[in-house]
Parts: C-alpha cells; structure tokens; sequence
DNA sequence: CTTGACCTTCCCATCATGGGAGACCCTATC
DNA sequence: GATAGGGTCTCCCATGATGGGAAGGTCAAG
C-alpha cells in the first residue's frame, strides 16, 4: 500500500500522514525500493486512530500519550482516563469562552435595531463607552440602577 | 504617549500594537523626532475599541469591517448587525463542534472503569474497532438491537 | 558617565493544515 | 521506444494571532 492508498484506507490525507511521520508521532513507515512508503494494514490502524483521536480534538502531543498507552499492554485504564478527562475539561473551558462570547454578542445584537440608521448599540459596546449599551438593556455594570 | 502607555491605556500589549500597525489594521501612528511612535487619545479609543471585539473572538478580517462602519457615519446599523450575526453564527457552530466532542468522550469516559486493568473503553473507541465501545454503552451504530 | 527603563526593527516559534514546485517512478497506450 | 498520465518524493512557503528574544538606539535620573 502506497501513501495514496494509505490515505484512502485512513482517512488521514497524504501530507498529514507525512506530517505525522516527520514529527515522529507514527513511527518511520517501511519504504520500497523507489523510496515510496508502504503501508501494513497495522500502519492503517494506526493512522485511523490518530484520526479518530483529531476529531475528537486530542492535541498531537496528547495523542502521542494515548498511543503510547495504547501499545502498552500494562497500562493502567485510569492513565487513559485521566488524559480523556483532561481533554474534556479543555474542551468544556472553550466552550464557555465561547458561550460567553456569544452571550454577550446576542446581548448587543438584541439591541441594534439593523436598519438603515446609523445607530448602532453593537458598535457603541464595542467603543469605551459600555455603559452606552449597557443602559440600553437595563444593566447597570457598576451596580448603579 | 509612547507605545507602552498606549499598551496600558488600551490593554493592547506592544507586540499586539505593532502587529496591529503592521497589517494595516491601525492606520500608521504619529512618529516622534526620536522615531518612537506616538499615540493620541484616539489612537487609544481605537486600541480599545480592537481589543473589545478581539475578546469577542471577532477576527481581524472582522474588526476591519467593523471599524470601516465605526468611522463611517453614514453606515446603517443593519450592516454592524449583519457581521456581529455572522459571529455569533460561527461561535454556535464552534461550540457545537467542541460539544460534540464533549459529548462522545464523555459517553466513553463513562464507559471506563478508570482502574489499574488495562481494559479502556476509550482507546476501544479510538481504535477501528468503534461497535465495541458502542456495544459496551449498549448502543447499537447500525441500529440493530 | 553610567544605569535602567524605554523604544526600534528583525527573526523565529507556536499548532495543524495545506498549496505548490520540481524531480522521479511506474504503467498503459501508441 | 516514446509519450502521456498519475503517483510519489522532498523542500519551501503560508495560514492567524500571539509572543520570545536579540541587537541596537534614546532618554531621564543619579
């Protein structure tokens, strides 16, 4: 199996397979006489699981862990759990960021009325004057009704 | 004002002000004989007003139209609307992406036992072998009971 | 005059992904 | 045997926003 045909199997496309080699995250796959790389059905696996652990959002270094559990047969299941848990935990953290963001922004775009008038509550939130916006919606940033 | 109390003024850091400048997001600032740059009041309302809809996770893309309506005075708030829309539409999406992933590792976080066996539910997920991870919640991928 | 706090530009790194160039390699068809 | 096409190789560059750090100029206080 060539890198095409590895890419097809896996789902992981060429130059990220090649990327993942380089950083040394899958190990230096067998190479023909040409110089092409071959791949086992073991190196598909491989690569499939990497994929899988990207679309969950595992950083490569978490995934460079996971594997290394993942071969070893003496691991731990709690390792595994506690690489997992972290993920989640990041992952929660982005979310609220971006929940709050959002929070905010539907706050000034509930308060623009998006017609042809000029003004525009979104953009005065966005100069220093928040309490311009602010009093807009009835909120008091300094606790003062 | 030299660059480092713009910095503090504005909460835009130096490296931040000078990428700013660099790109073209801010126009090019005044110049003092010394060749050290020289910020106005207004320089600093718009490092603000940049540092405001960067913690919106607005891009920069996004803060340069935004900031093309803030100076236009003949702007209609439906256009600021139609771009603070259009992020709000790309924050749902990002956080529905990442809850997803929430969502799946959590099931399989759920599924492991967390313990000193090797056994982990987690790694079966990431590995091809999905259904054992999917049979192990007794959820059935293909629908069949 | 030195010290220390500023400021300048320039280069490099991040993280994961990908585009593109230029050079080989292999197979099929003419 | 030539040529066309598709596959592969390596190498360089780019992304977006952020920042570290080096090497050197400037200024005010001691």
């Amino acid at each position: 199996m060539n890198i095409g045909d590895a890419a097809r199997a896996s789902g992981v496309n060429q130059k990220m397979i090649r990327y993942y080699e380089s950083i040394g995250l899958i190990g230096d796959v067998a190479r023909s006489a040409n110089g092409y790389r071959t791949y086992t059905h073991n190196d598909i696996h491989t690569l499939a699981f990497v994929r899988r652990a990207r679309r969950l959002g595992f950083s490569i270094e978490q995934i460079q862990a996971l594997m290394t559990l993942w071969r070893d047969k003496e691991r731990s299941s709690a390792e595994v759990k506690a690489i997992a848990q972290g993920h989640i935990d990041e992952l929660q953290a982005k979310i609220e960021e971006l929940a709050e963001m959002r929070r905010t922004l539907e706050h000034l775009v509930s308060c623009c009325a998006g017609d042809d008038r000029p003004d525009c509550p979104i953009l005065d939130g966005l100069s220093a004057n928040v309490d311009a916006a602010s009093a807009l919606a009835g909120v008091s940033p300094r606790g003062h009704p």
